[in-house]
DNA sequence: AATCAAAACTAAACCGATTTAGTATAAAAA
DNA sequence: TTTTTATACTAAATCGGTTTAGTTTTGATT
């Protein structure tokens, strides 16, 4: 309020000197005003409506030179209010930090921008709490509709979304049982690629350190592994799986891998089930003194940011991070405008095995 | 629109089942009506002013308990509007999926809950004309004060935020002829450090890949690794310091490196301006074969997520991520509220190095 | 000259809150 | 008893736009 009045104050004694200068100066109210044109007539040219409602050409240059002069520019949250649109999106991810999140978020900033929309974003760090809160939270703040990388524990929440029609795509994840628009990586197929490519450079004893499965992500990382082993006519073994609590993953993974590494498993190979996983192993192994890939070789599923500076460079599952972050933007914007100009709003991509030295290869 | 009508449609028939399931149910004039208390003494009440204008513990409760078990929260745009506050704070980076960036923004949106600020993210991608655009839009979008990690190549942008009095901190900035908030890293010390710890291992000859000076990080860098060359009476030759382009030093690092390497400059160290120029320059120096940390040390300026995975570990200098963060919303939040309780609006951080092998310590 | 349709425009309601400037009632003071 | 004051409220304006439901003007047609 201050601001605004200080505004004011500043046009009024500067306004001969330096009128692009000045932060918010006019508003429709004035543009009307000073070209004796009614606030409806201004309205609609300003948002290309001039010709269906009949302003004459005249008019609307009036109206259209005198907004660029002055540097016009709609008040959102007035326009927001009334058009009952915010033009806004939120994006609830586990954390912003993490490369993969940040990668994929930079990307749906991006390709909100050019639909004209902006995003805010918030941390869930993988509580389902803290996510029911920011669910209610953005919708409160009227976004227009929400990209989520949920904790999957909130069957509610998404419930309570599809139930009132709340425009929202899930992106990484998805929740098998009920129909949402989604966007993410097959994680079958990811898992499937490095477990081929380990067992076609020779090895067969592999391990698999991955998170319980309480993400579908997770579910379907460890059925990859599985039915891949299957189909080389090799029979999974629990006792080679290694599935690491959310919360104290930092701590369990000492034991699970020298579990593995260690008579009677002795595994040649390891296939990380994140990113963050695999550094943590990473350390455990050299810890070890294990030679990585002679003893044994390892996959990380995700990309990290200096992956191919590490000894050895890791061979890793990327996600398509762009593509994942645009079409869900694609989606989202289609779904909050009714378009139906997106046809499939439910995408599974290919993954891509990226080989490096980390298996020998 | 649509959603609206939808909502009223799903409240009218499902109201008797699951209230507590529909999305905004309620509006401050609902719950009016239906206590029989006027708009004005509602507001009051949720907005805590209850008691400052007397309205009694009875309505209070009354209005508390209305609120309460219809979920109500107040439509932020609306709130916003009336108030001339949006709760929104902008935040703007060269790009959210650098690690240095993404973490940074992680800590302010944790921090900017904290105060019940929500915050919107765009990058500029080093592109003085796209920040322009993001500060004018971001100003349109009525955010109440910006966090900007600027191009430094906007000037004029800056002047006016500070003539129009509009609540800003430079993060990771700094333009030294203004009087701006600003809230960023001892960049000189940095180096510094580096340089010392360099040195006081043995290398004389330390080169320096930096990146031009358009950035006055840049040149603190560079000033902090020539005066401590000064203090060890080691004369800063330019041969060993090479300036890159912002838009091209991915391809001009090649020639750089060879030449910092080859006869007649033979570095024995080098520090890298960057975690992205470190990373770029180890690659090169694989490719070239020369060994690290015994031919040539390598210092880093900022982390970078698997530094300590890298061949060898990298020694870098780190800056303090979640103080930064903090620490620029606390000064935006105080300097939007015109609290006065942040006394020193100007901070340079002390970075620290983080010793590991690259330089043979 | 009267009629009518199209063209060009506008008043006023509305979005959902906040806030200013009051009013009505009850209790205390004169 | 009248006046004053405190208590407990409220009507209406406001924020800055959009949009509905018109009205007025113009020009062509009969």
């Amino acid at each position: 309020m201050l601001f605004r009045i200080l505004n004011l104050h500043l046009l009024n004694r500067f306004s001969f000197l330096k009128i692009e200068n000045i932060l918010k100066k006019v508003y429709l109210k004035d543009i009307a005003k000073d070209l004796n044109i009614s606030k409806t007539a201004v309205s609609l040219v300003l948002n290309n409506k001039g010709n269906e409602n009949k302003i004459s050409q005249d008019t609307q240059k009036k109206i259209l030179e005198y907004a660029k002069k002055h540097n016009y520019a709609a008040n959102s949250l007035a326009r927001g209010l009334s058009r009952g649109k915010s033009e806004t999106i939120g994006l609830i991810i586990p954390e912003i930090s993490d490369d993969h999140y940040a990668k994929i978020a930079g990307h749906i900033e991006r390709k909100a921008k050019e639909y004209g929309y902006v995003v805010v974003y918030a941390s869930s760090n993988r509580d389902p709490k803290n996510e029911t809160n920011l669910i209610q939270s953005m919708i409160n703040r009227q976004v227009d509709g929400l990209i989520i990388a949920s904790t999957q524990q909130n069957s509610e929440d998404i419930d309570m979304l599809l139930e009132n029609n709340f425009p929202f795509v899930l992106v990484d994840r998805i929740y098998p049982e009920k129909e949402t628009n989604y966007v993410l990586v097959d994680n079958f197929v990811g898992v499937q690629k490095a477990t081929e490519h380990l067992l076609n450079l020779g090895r067969r004893k592999i391990g698999f350190i991955t998170l319980e499965p309480g993400l579908e992500a997770m579910r379907q990382r460890l059925l990859g592994y599985q039915e891949t082993l299957k189909q080389f006519n090799i029979k999974p073994k629990n006792s080679l799986v290694k599935e690491l609590s959310n919360l104290d993953y930092k701590f369990q993974i000492k034991d699970a891998l020298e579990d593995l590494v260690r008579f009677p498993n002795r595994v040649d190979s390891i296939i990380f089930s994140t990113h963050y996983l695999t550094s943590l192993g990473l350390r455990e192994l050299r810890r070890l003194n294990i030679k990585v890939p002679n003893e044994v070789a390892i996959v990380s599923f995700d990309e990290r940011g200096a992956f191919d500076l590490v000894d050895p460079p890791i061979t890793s599952i990327k996600q398509p991070g762009s593509e994942i972050g645009e079409l869900s933007v694609d989606i989202l914007i289609d779904e909050i405008q009714g378009n139906k100009n997106v046809v499939d709003k439910t995408r599974m991509l290919e993954p891509f095995l990226i080989v490096r030295k980390s298996c020998g290869a």
